[in-house]
DNA sequence: TATGTTTATATGTTTGTACATAATAATCCG
DNA sequence: CGGATTATTATGTACAAACATATAAACATA
């Protein structure tokens, strides 16, 4: 990857300047909190004027990877784990991009019945076996997420896919099947024992439980996915405006 | 509602000329598909550079709100489905336009100091009293939620308003104030001694609880709502589509 | 008629400049 | 010493100007 803005690329210096950006706010020294050098200087530095520059960053402020303080200036958003509604992205391309390296600590593939309500979702007989994928991720200090996807026969996973590659990557580029539309839905439950175990929590413990409905292009069912977090590490975003 | 800019308004010319944006969006003309006065006219037209005419453009862009080809013009992005679910509604619409009859259990008007946090947002002294709502609100079998809500002292509630009315309701009918944006975290949490008493629960049991920042058309604060939900009676769904 | 070629149009990119404003640090003074 | 005042710093807002490039329509040519 290219740290440096090259006037004779046909890409436009801004965009040149976002990815660079996109690159700095992975640097563990500006992702541990650093300030950015000042929009001046950077410009400076970059050789671009502060007007592209500053094109560049309100993108990335307006996606919530960077927060600015008139003032004080520019450093990278909280990283707290939060999911953002517009523009949704696969779990770990979300978490990349705000500089979180994610580890898997567990990994399940097995061949299961869908229970009435997957059969339903998905539209298929219930004597049908289908993939369920079982993860524990989270970051090196611990997991914080646990995880449970079940996919519709028609994707044609065979089970023997690398799963340490981000999912929708392999849906996108092995199955030529492209999620495009998801319903989710937010609750809150306690920890069960098998979930405190894995979470690393007490029994009792406050959980924030997201179910997940993912679709292709053609609305088709594709993915059933149940995400159970750790509360203390994740925080739901959402924002909507009405015309 | 005022359609042109005034440059005397201490509102910045990009937030105004965003907000006649959004209004020409509601304008059945360019709703039905006729194509905005190109950049150089428009910008002329309102008295403001290219540039900030330009700056506003991008945001209804980068919101999915407005299309732009090279070469051709600029106009309202066809409507598609997620954009009509993202209209967001006060909790009693939402729960009408479900069929559940809503029911206050208690309600509380003081006039408090604000926090830091609160004071921060509201961008105002945290010498200066503002409005608290405490609702305690649910259906006839029980309640499931506990709310507190702050108010702006530019709104201009006095605490004697009939608060049994849908709050949205009162703000716009009575106080002229439209809620427009909507910043919401979700996360989830264990009852303390206080909450549980409200909701009829036992300490320690999970709580969905959702941070509400709510702005005017103007991008200005107007509430700040906390809503402690119980978690076996409510779900937040979310629905996203990407391109 | 079919196919290039030009031209007008509108957005896209980039720079330079100036002043305003919020937050913080430094300084001064009673 | 403590409170008020004054820089300093960094982002926020706004303008003007130029050139690049994609698109579509008008035009010319084979």
């Amino acid at each position: 990857m290219n740290l440096s803005i090259d006037h004779k690329n046909p890409l436009p210096l801004h965009i040149q300047a976002e990815n660079l950006l996109r690159n700095m706010i992975r640097d563990p020294q500006y992702a541990g909190g650093k300030f950015f050098p000042n929009e001046v200087q950077l410009a400076k530095q970059l050789a671009i004027s502060r007007s592209t520059l500053r094109h560049a960053i309100n993108k990335l402020v307006y996606e919530g990877l960077l927060v600015r303080k008139k003032g004080v200036g520019t450093k990278v958003a909280e990283a707290t784990i939060s999911s953002k509604s517009k523009n949704w992205q696969s779990f770990t391309q979300e978490m990349t991009a705000r500089g979180i390296v994610i580890k898997n600590f567990e990994l399940h593939v097995t061949w299961v019945l869908p229970d009435e309500n997957i059969a339903n979702f998905f539209e298929i007989e219930p004597t049908k076996k289908i993939l369920k994928l079982e993860r524990l991720r989270g970051k090196a200090e611990g997991p914080f997420v646990y995880f449970i996807s079940y996919f519709h026969p028609r994707v044609g996973l065979t089970g023997e896919e690398d799963f340490k590659r981000p999912l929708y990557d392999i849906l996108e580029k092995d199955y030529m099947t492209i999620a495009t539309l998801s319903k989710e839905e937010i609750s809150a439950k306690s920890a069960d024992k098998f979930l405190a175990s894995k979470l690393e929590l007490e029994s009792g413990s406050p959980i924030l439980f997201r179910k997940r409905f993912v679709y292709d292009q053609g609305e088709r069912p594709i993915e059933y996915n149940l995400g159970y977090y750790r509360a203390d590490s994740f925080v739901y975003t959402v924002e909507s405006r009405r015309e």
